[in-house]
RNA sequence: GCUGGUGUAGCUCAGCUGGUAGAGCAACGCAUUCGUAAUGCGUAGGUCAACGGUUCGAUCCCGUUCACCAGCUCCA
């Protein structure tokens, strides 16, 4: 007997077994039509799946996550038949739907290349024209899948197979491929059809680099077309706003080869923004109870010795050696430096909280193949700050803590951001420093600061590093995507190792609690993200160049200047281009530029005291007075609109 | 660091199987003095990433290094 409880909370009951597709009939037509897999007591399964044992019975349609994560593990699997029929001789690694899309890995003599991407593509489509393709489930033994997948020379299956735990595993046929896999699959291989093969790349199995290398095939697949070529064009659009081809285009920032990786030049219009970032930053950590220091950018390497940071991060330091013997490090973080700075004094508790900020520069030897524009590099700037407080100050600490971060992130226009808490394992205490009752303060403070704003975030056990446990703020950009950014973290290392205290009410001797923050992590990657949430067109206040005055002809360049004169004067970053070049050219480069304001000048406007005023993002919008053009810049600067 | 790919003028890119290179844009010069996204003509510009090897001869073939790209790994 079988009972089955659908969604609307009507039961049935069934003599037998009972085939999910004769349940599909009961349900609305506009669900059971969407369906792609099914949730039968919570587990999920094939839509010709014979229910054995009732429970609640729900369908998982094409409108869900879940339904597409569906649809891409099939689309591997049709990726990895594809891949079989051309090179029989390939072993097969894992298949899973991600993110964006799904992705194989193989092992194979060959290296893919690009025309090898698309005859595998064409292959796909040619298997799925034949039609009569279907996803077929079979459960056997786990004797009779070793001896399967070993007759197949399929070691990479033959190893996880003997890591599962059950006595049967489920495999799946797909024409002539079979794999190891949990399913379910979609119903009809027809779903497939809006599919793309996006890149290749190399990647170890089981992420270990001791292992092998194996060639992975990245590609995207939707239940519509509509969505696929949204999702392809998203991605031109971030080919657009990559900050690593607009940095230069802009005059703002470049790497340079000469100098090395990770190392970042700043240009004169790059050096504005950096300062009006900076400036920002500056004020409101002043106008929030921090204090500017400045540390040292080398130091003896014994004081690196004492952080501990010698021995467990000597490979990511640069390492300096003096004439006369002696050892330096150049700095790879700002934490003992600020310590030293603290312990310059003895505290009272009521010094507490002590709170230290400072745009330290650090540099980091980080593995070549890491690094990755602005995101990534050896040198940068951590807008940081180190807080000294007592465990009473703690929760209003973080929660200041993050109550700035979320003014400047979103002064700075991002208004959406998830956080992620990385906290410690309980099983595994022996390895962090800090005791329990530490974690749980600390884990706590972090915990509630986050529950009050209401905001998306994952809980990590065991994410956490030794010293304490952080959360990280990952903001989202104009076109979906997310960027580290805030890290709040504990430190129960230093205060140790460094013996940071302060004395209490009762004239003891204790160890203070040390919160570690960046808010926007680096300045680097910080203007980055930026360039690319703005696509380059950074709104007024950030704007390098602010007003571009083009005088249509010579007679008007003393006009011209005049006005830009003026805008200088009530703090505008106005330039006028002079060349004789015609108007149009001109206007397509201030375009080109994205400097957010042209205005244009000639006889009607020099009579008038006026300028033509272009905007960048809404186009011609007419002549205006030139005092009134400037109160309504300082106006829009003021906002920072 | 690992796998694969790439590196030609300031930028974007051509250059068949080895015989030392070309276009467009930008720059510069001349003419044009121009009203909202490219005026015309001309000139100049290259150790073909660097170093080594094979060859009579290498941008091209081989090796090493550097940088960049897609990932993996790393980010105590």
């Amino acid at each position: 007997m079988v009972e089955i409880i659908y969604p609307d909370g009507s039961k049935e009951e069934y003599a037998d077994s009972v085939q999910v597709k004769e349940l599909l009939g009961k349900l609305p037509r506009s669900i059971s039509k969407k369906a792609v897999a099914a949730r039968i007591a919570g587990v999920i399964c094939d839509l010709d799946h014979k229910i054995a044992e009732g429970g609640d019975f729900s369908v998982i349609t094409v409108d869900e996550p879940e339904g597409l994560d569906i649809l891409r593990h099939s689309a591997s699997h049709l990726m990895a038949l594809a891949v079989q029929e051309l090179f029989p001789e390939t072993s097969f690694a894992i298949g899973p739907s991600i993110k964006d899309g799904f992705y194989y890995d193989f092992l194979l003599e060959r290296n893919f290349t690009p025309e090898d991407l698309e005859a595998i593509e064409k292959k796909m489509r040619e298997l799925l024209k034949t039609g009569d393709l279907q996803f077929i489930r079979e459960v056997i033994s786990k004797e009779e899948a070793l001896e399967l997948f070993s007759s197949r020379s399929q070691q990479f299956k033959v190893e996880l197979i003997n890591e599962i735990q059950d006595d049967t595993v489920s495999i799946y046929k797909l024409g002539s491929f079979t794999d190891l896999c949990r399913g379910p699959h979609i119903p009809d291989i027809k779903m497939l059809k809006h599919f793309k093969l996006l890149s290749l790349a190399g990647a170890y199995w089981r992420g270990d680099e001791k292992r092998e290398m194996l060639q992975r095939v990245y590609g995207t697949v939707f239940f519509s077309a509509d969505e696929l070529k949204e999702e392809l064009d998203r991605r031109e659009e971030a080919k657009k706003r990559d900050h690593r081809k607009l940095g230069p285009q802009l005059g703002l920032f470049d790497i340079k080869e000469e100098a090395g990786g990770g190392l970042a030049f700043w240009y004169p219009k790059g050096f504005i923004l950096r300062e009006l970032v900076e400036g920002f930053w500056k004020k409101e950590h002043r106008d929030n109870g921090y204090e500017m220091i400045m540390t040292p950018h080398i130091a003896r390497s014994e004081l690196w010795k004492r952080s501990g940071h010698y021995d467990y991060y000597k490979e990511n330091m640069f390492i300096i050696n003096s004439s006369e013997g002696q050892e330096f490090v150049l700095k790879p973080m700002n934490c003992p430096g600020h310590i030293l700075v603290y312990k310059s004094h003895l505290h009272s508790y009521r010094d507490l909280p002590v709170r230290y900020a400072e745009l330290g520069t650090v540099y980091r030897n980080e593995r070549s193949g890491t690094l990755h524009g602005l995101l990534r590099v050896r040198g940068f700037t951590q807008d940081d700050a180190h807080i000294f407080c007592t465990p009473e100050q703690l929760d209003e600490e973080v929660d200041k803590c993050f109550d700035l971060a979320h003014h400047i992130l979103t002064t700075f226009g991002f208004h959406e951001y998830t956080v992620e808490l990385s906290a410690h394992d309980p099983a595994n205490m022996d390895k962090y420093a800090g005791s329990p009752e530490e974690w749980q303060m600390a884990e706590s403070a972090l915990l509630k600061a986050i529950e009050k704003r209401d905001i998306p975030f994952k809980k990590i056990a065991g994410e956490a590093v030794f010293y304490g446990p952080k959360i990280d703020l990952k903001l989202i950009d104009a076109i979906g995507r997310g960027w580290q950014a805030t890290t709040i973290q504990f430190d129960f290392n230093l205060p140790r190792r460094f013996n940071v205290q302060y004395v209490d009410s009762e004239g003891k001797k204790e160890y203070v609690y040390m919160i570690h923050r960046a808010l926007l992590g680096s300045i680097e990657r910080f203007i980055g993200t930026l360039t690319e949430h703005y696509a380059g067109l950074f709104p007024l206040w950030l704007a390098p160049e602010q007003v571009r005055i083009i005088p249509v002809g010579k007679d008007f360049h003393e006009y011209a200047l005049q006005c830009a004169e003026k805008m200088k004067k009530a703090g505008i970053r106005a330039e006028c281009d002079l060349r004789e070049e015609r108007l149009g050219f001109r206007i397509r480069e201030c375009e080109l530029q994205k400097v957010p304001y042209a205005a244009v000048c000639g006889g009607d406007e020099s009579e008038n005291g006026t300028l033509d005023v272009r905007s960048k993002s809404k186009g011609r919008v007419g002549s205006k007075k030139i005092e009134q053009l400037i109160a309504e810049l300082v106006d829009e600067v003021d906002r920072k609109a």
